[in-house]
DNA sequence: CAGGACTATTGGTATGACCATATTGCTGGT
DNA sequence: ACCAGCAATATGGTCATACCAATAGTCCTG
């Protein structure tokens, strides 16, 4: 029995199964609704990242709709970041691991989209990381700090072989967020120096200057860190990212 | 001629737009490469908010693919938030107005997907709604502050007919934001209270309690803006969030 | 046993048709 | 002349079927 058949005899039942609860009465847009059910079961852990959903001919029957119906669904899961396709034999949905770079890449996008500076974007990421530096002074552990000066090595090593590069220079603001233990901050700061950042045409060419300077206040940063001064970690940090801002947007240098 | 018949001759030149500079050579999806262009089209301006795109029917003919193609381009740019679809005549897909709403959706998936407790939600936003408060006490027009204090009678009003709500609450950090007259900052702040505080369960429980308290608080920190006085709005403001960030994990109190 | 051809699985697209909805505008009655 | 109501139309939403393209497994051949 096709969908097309039995369609008079179901009345629009209306699911019910996603929605949960006098689900709204839209309706309008069954793909819709196989959205919410699939995102409702990842986010609900009972699909697992890596997981393979059913082919979408499957997926076709389970759902008793068209095959474009579950296409679509299926495609706004994978904007979305939830799903990845494979084509090909064993292909198909696989649930994806939540990256932060699939939210940046959103941001980025807004953020394009939006008549919003670099100089603008470059602040808010001052406030975030400014703002987080008391909360690593009170919880890095001698872990995170050994890890913060590996990484200022490698930079050095970068530097001498002219590799130094913008990706290092994120990696480390990155690991200091990491340091907050808080795993919302910790996304939030990737995000940043995700795709956004990278989009910033003006970002770019900051890069090459920032290397040496850079790479040493750095240093001098995990110093204060591991010694828990607040205050100079913070001043630090501070005079770091003001560089990069009035690189940034030379002209709108406010205060 | 039918898309079918010329297919033969066409050979895919592979859009370029979206991962910049040898773009890569997947191609393999004619649906993704109508995306980029639309995409492109909207961030370089020469589609602008409210444009409506041409009827899918058209975009066939223009774009020389089918109705399938360019409907599973669409629902990517609706789910980027991009563009917004209206059925019935005069319907079709707008260029939608960026929203932080879009942002804060896409944000509220990943962080319900990963494993973030509201506890960590919450300081993440503490730190930054904190961090903006030295910009607001210098940035803050007269009628900026005269705004925070009409937010500040509605609530006082709300209050004495209990109708006092996590909205009213919300709309005015979002306008203490908004005095950082940077879209960037206020963008982020609008979406930690749109979707995603919206999300965390535990978060709406708070509410009531914060109804009294939290209006005073509030007209504090008003009038410590206008005095110009950063550090006594700090403080004002960091208890503020404290109270709520204890509400919401009253066992994780930290620190 | 190695390597290539075949086959099955699965996503990607094309067509043509029909339904649901919303706007527009005409039409007839007051 | 005005308004309620219905018909025409434009447009997205879905369906069914067919075929193409990519990929992994299998089998056959040398």
């Amino acid at each position: 029995m096709t969908v097309e058949q039995r369609k008079s005899a179901s009345g629009r039942a209306g699911s019910g199964a996603a929605a949960g609860l006098f689900s709204p009465v839209s309706a309008v847009r069954v793909s819709q609704v196989i959205v919410d059910q699939i995102r409702l079961l990842i986010q609900q852990g009972r699909l697992k990242p890596d997981d393979r959903l059913p082919s979408e001919r499957d997926l076709c029957e389970q759902f008793d709709v068209s095959r474009v119906t579950v296409r679509e669904a299926l495609r706004v899961l994978e904007a979305g970041g939830l799903i990845e396709i494979r084509v090909g034999a064993r292909g198909g949905a696989f649930v994806s691991t939540p990256s932060s770079a699939r939210v940046g890449e959103g941001l980025a996008d807004l953020l394009k989209l939006s008549p919003l500076t670099a100089a603008e974007v470059t602040e808010a990421r001052m406030v975030f990381e400014l703002g987080i530096v008391p909360i690593v002074v009170e919880r890095a552990t001698p872990e995170d700090i050994a890890a913060l000066k590996e990484i200022c090595d490698r930079q050095q090593d970068a530097l001498k072989d002219e590799s130094y590069s913008m990706t290092l220079s994120a990696e480390f603001h990155v690991r200091v967020a990491a340091c907050t233990h808080n795993a919302a901050i910790e996304m939030l700061v990737k995000s940043f120096h995700g795709p956004l950042l990278m989009s910033l045409e003006e970002a770019k060419v900051a890069a090459p200057v920032m290397g040496r300077r850079g790479s040493t206040e750095h240093r001098e940063f995990v110093d204060a860190i591991e010694r828990r001064d607040a205050d100079q970690a913070t001043a630090i940090m501070r005079a770091h990212l003001q560089r990069t801002a009035d690189r940034v947007a030379p002209d709108t240098a406010e205060c």
